[in-house]
DNA sequence: CTGAAAGCGCTTACAG
DNA sequence: CTGAAAGCGCTTACAG
């Protein structure tokens, strides 16, 4: 025993064994042990089993800190976002971490709200540490991080956030999930079919808009009014359905831009004696559960695939660190829809 | 230029500058350079400085790999949780990570939901990277995470999440909230005061009911009923809130065991024109924004600080990764009332 | 005040 | 099939 495990281990610190240890009590040279751990190498299959089977006994963790000194990498990812709210970052970093995991990758968290300072000084305890790669998620499609990065010397992939030309980024296809809710929509039967949405200048208000009206297009039905644009809250549902119940132009089925605004279409509806589905149907956005569960029917609506979006990302990501090809531009990926029952597809 | 740094230059790989590079280029040894650069040892203002200089003029990165080879510390932490909601986590690890950054500590999260093989494969990948320790939050104060953690022989924190014996761990003081929470409504002339909230199985729910008590009886009052156990969910405040309309036994307060729960109770009572403050104070517990700002009124409730929470456990975990002496045992953290109208506070 | 040397725990040419 | 040696980029006794 060195004096420094002597000593590290007199104060109580858990000593974990080392490749020297596995090599020593297996009888082989660290190479070999390194070689037989690691799967490379040509040996006989007796001594890989020898020397794996001693690592078992010995409980034996490789280092990956001294492995990446070597290979000059940390396998190790940064995850940098400004969405300290979570609605959209956990589900993410959660499929993210899950998919690297398997391959051996941990992710670092850095998720800071409007403070320019902290994601910097994350960024660089990040640089510090190696990381192989970043991915960068923010919380609308069209806006980047509040800062501006600097050149950062490593692959970088953007999810949910505004991309630079020529980046690898992934976001979801809204355009398209908008399109089947509202296909959706049309073969129930509905053909006033209304949108209520978040601000124009979101784009994803623009492509869910889009979706909207392309897929009423296609079935050679017309818009029921123009889309109404404005804030992403339930406020907003309330006051568009009051008015079109006090206008005596309800819709017999609205899509709406998110989970909140549905729920407050819903809830005014409801309080005005019009019924949700048999009514007027509403579909909604996002898949948000504490939303989608409560409304009162529970919400059919769009789940965009966020753990999907995070693994995508990751893997992607794992490509441009291995030097793989990877093609850039913005990746869409599909996103999925959630029938529950504020449209009347289950009571048939 | 070594062999190495050819090969990968020509990969086009970005290559960092080493402490030799600043070294040579500022005359010294590396010895001295590491010295200077990290404020120890004792050298001539001028070397220092002049170390210093080149040392960003190459925009030198120390590799913190290599330090924690020598040093036997990675300077990162592991979070791991089994939210993968968000709703705690997201906040916890915001206010973990940007404390740690000032530290030059970085944080791995780990997040997955009923699924022990993934997180087992995350803590491995952790260990392997040698974390110096970790912070393991849950999403009830009364429940480990789902799998039996092996020995890990690093320090750990618990946070929102039973803690085994002799822990470290980190909880919302619920009780001294909740005793708050109804002394605001006491103060404010309420003194029929029920309380509904979530299942008495959880332990958040006896120590809220548990402060309303106290407040109630440090105030001479008796309580409006016995307190409403169910479900942390709209649907049971909108029932029970319902169920005390059509009985004629309208309290003037209620204090509801979260959020969710308030807003199923203000959306009752506008329902049957019981009004929200005039009539019927509503506090609430959880500070989630999309519920509290959406009430109408805006929802007055507790606002636990989890950033601040992560922070403290962070802060804990480095005490315990320096050898200092941190007491063992559950640290209650104060949380905060936040008014916004549901009470009538702001009209006065 | 400064530096040469050893070593942290691995991987990987290179040699046999 | 196997191993001795060099080296990844740092820090830190030890010596001067």
């Amino acid at each position: 025993m060195t004096d420094r495990a002597a000593k590290l281990q007199s104060a109580g610190v858990y000593q974990r064994s080392t490749i020297r240890d596995v090599a020593a009590r297996a009888n082989v040279s660290v190479t070999t042990a390194s070689r037989a751990l690691n799967g490379t190498g040509r040996m006989s299959e007796e001594t890989r089993e020898r020397v794996r089977t001693v690592a078992a006994e010995l409980d034996y963790r490789p280092n990956s800190i001294a492995r990446g000194l070597v290979q000059q990498r940390s396998f190790t990812l940064g995850l940098l976002t400004n969405d300290t709210y979570g609605r959209f970052t956990l589900p993410l970093a959660s499929g993210l971490s899950a998919a690297m995991a398997d391959r051996g990758v941990s992710v670092f968290l850095s998720a800071g709200e409007y403070e320019p300072e902290s994601l910097t000084l994350n960024l660089r305890a990040m640089e510090e540490k190696r990381v192989d790669g970043l991915i960068i998620a923010g919380k609308r499609i069209d806006r980047g991080l509040p800062i501006d990065l600097p050149p950062l010397g490593m692959p970088v992939v953007y999810v949910y956030a505004a991309a630079p030309e020529g980046a690898v980024s992934f976001v979801p296809d809204d355009e398209n999930a908008a399109r089947a809710a509202v296909r959706h929509l049309i073969g129930l039967g509905r053909n006033r079919i209304a949108h209520i949405t978040g601000p124009e200048d979101f784009k994803a208000a623009r492509l869910r808009e889009s979706g909207w009206r392309s897929a009423l297009r296609e079935a050679g039905l017309a818009p029921h009014g123009p889309a109404v644009f404005s804030a992403w809250t339930e406020a907003h549902g309330f006051q568009t359905a009051r008015a079109m119940i006090d206008a005596g132009g309800v819709p017999d089925a609205i899509f709406c831009g998110n989970d909140q605004i549905a729920r407050g279409v819903i809830d005014a509806f409801t309080l005005a004696g019009v019924r949700v589905p048999q009514d007027v149907a509403v579909v909604g956005f996002d898949n948000w559960e504490v939303f989608a569960q409560a409304t009162r029917p529970p919400l059919t609506t769009i789940d965009m695939g966020l753990p999907g979006l995070g693994r995508s990302a990751g893997l992607a990501l794992l490509d441009l660190i291995d030097g793989k090809p990877v093609e850039p531009g913005v990746r869409e990926t599909p996103c999925q829809l959630v029938v529950r029952e504020s449209c009347g597809a289950n009571d048939v």
